[in-house]
DNA sequence: ACTTGTCCTGTCATGCCGTCAGCTTACCGA
DNA sequence: TCGGTAAGCTGACGGCATGACAGGACAAGT
């Protein structure tokens, strides 16, 4: 599927080359994380990483190109969010669970990519489609999932008729990736003490009704 | 309260300045709107005004220091988006209506400011005290009146005693503006149909029930 | 040892950054 | 009307990042 990897000029990539690009990944990596996007520079990274811009642009066209990169592998470990609902029953204290297994995951999951995260939603809200369809491979697991939950709670009527549950959903996972995104932001509030709120109106978004503890 | 305004190197403003300098702000603010953020140069910004970047530098520390300049005069504005909220009822087919407006009200303001508040929730993301403080800012008058309300319908019994009125309040405003910033992204969900189901959310989390429409 | 293809870097033209000295313009009091 | 003074603007410059290329270093096979 990926093919192989190949140098900006069309080169195949051998052992020693991918290791100096992932490198530089590497560092990239490190460097959003300690410094604002705007003023992260090639130069930077190809120093970090011991070796000069030149190469660099011998297997990114940029740093845009680079953090794509990044981000498909992210996207790639995180298509696998929506593994806890697989198993998970909304139904009862179960739901509750599951809420809560949900929300734990996503918080996880953006704590631990966090600098990735934000650049990967400047660049879809900045309506770069490339960005965004990363954006929606990362979301989509769970929003799909929630979507099929609700149309099925729907179907028996416990939900109001009139709710779009892709809507609902794509809205719940939307403020999970916010809040994750600002949780340090939240004044007055603990971080300890988001988690069970956000389960909460994921339950109430879910099921239409408060979760039985 | 805002003094005079003035020059890096100590100037005060006149008549003329004060136009330069809004025209600058003026094209940046257009910058922002139609390149990313990332690529937005000084010199770009002067050439749209028709001066020079040396001018540029006269008014504003660097770029970031401008943008923080835009978003304080929309932060002013954006303090009026709780103004819904005063005089709006949570209880019966009134706080439909009200959902209803909080939603209308707060895609609208995200529209219209959607470029400058890209940059604010980033700068804030990345841990930028001064973006930080501009998006509390805009987003506070809105929690705080949420909270307050939850604080009231909970102690009347309606709602989980667990609940942290500011947690969920926060996170139904960060859902709002998240959601408000990527709506196109939302494949398969017309704007259209969005705002019915973001307002159904934020009266299930405000009052713990169904709206009556 | 020689060939071949991968891998890296020195170097260069170009362009933006950020600063300064110095020029022009507007205002004001005499 | 006429300087004087401060505001306002810019050309020019050193410094640094970008992005391209050609050529040298290196590893592997023969």
């Amino acid at each position: 599927m990926t093919g192989q990897v190949r140098t900006v000029d069309g080169r195949v990539a051998g052992r020693r080359g991918q290791a100096t690009r992932q490198k530089l990944l590497d560092c990239l990596s490190e460097m959003l994380s300690s410094s604002p996007y705007r003023d992260v520079k090639v130069i930077d990274v190809a120093r970090k990483a011991g070796t000069s811009p030149a190469t660099f642009y011998q297997y990114f066209p940029d740093v845009e190109g680079a953090v794509l990169e990044l981000a498909e592998q992210m996207a790639a470990e995180g298509a696998g969010l929506a593994g806890v609902l697989e198993d998970g029953s909304w139904i009862g204290r179960a739901g509750w669970q599951t809420a809560q297994n949900l929300v734990d995951g996503f918080l996880d999951f953006w704590r631990r990519n966090d600098a990735l995260l934000r650049v990967v939603d400047l660049g879809a809200a900045e309506g770069d489609k490339r960005f965004a369809r990363i954006r929606a491979k990362i979301l989509n697991s769970v929003t799909g999932s929630l979507t099929a939950t609700i149309t099925e709670l729907q179907s028996k009527g416990r939900i109001d008729k009139d709710a779009n549950p892709a809507a609902v959903a794509g809205a719940l996972v939307a403020m999970l990736a916010s809040v994750a995104s600002h949780q340090k932001g939240f004044q007055g509030v603990k971080p300890a003490e988001l988690k069970p709120n956000l389960a909460l109106l994921v339950h109430l978004g879910v099921t239409g009704k408060k979760p039985t503890r």
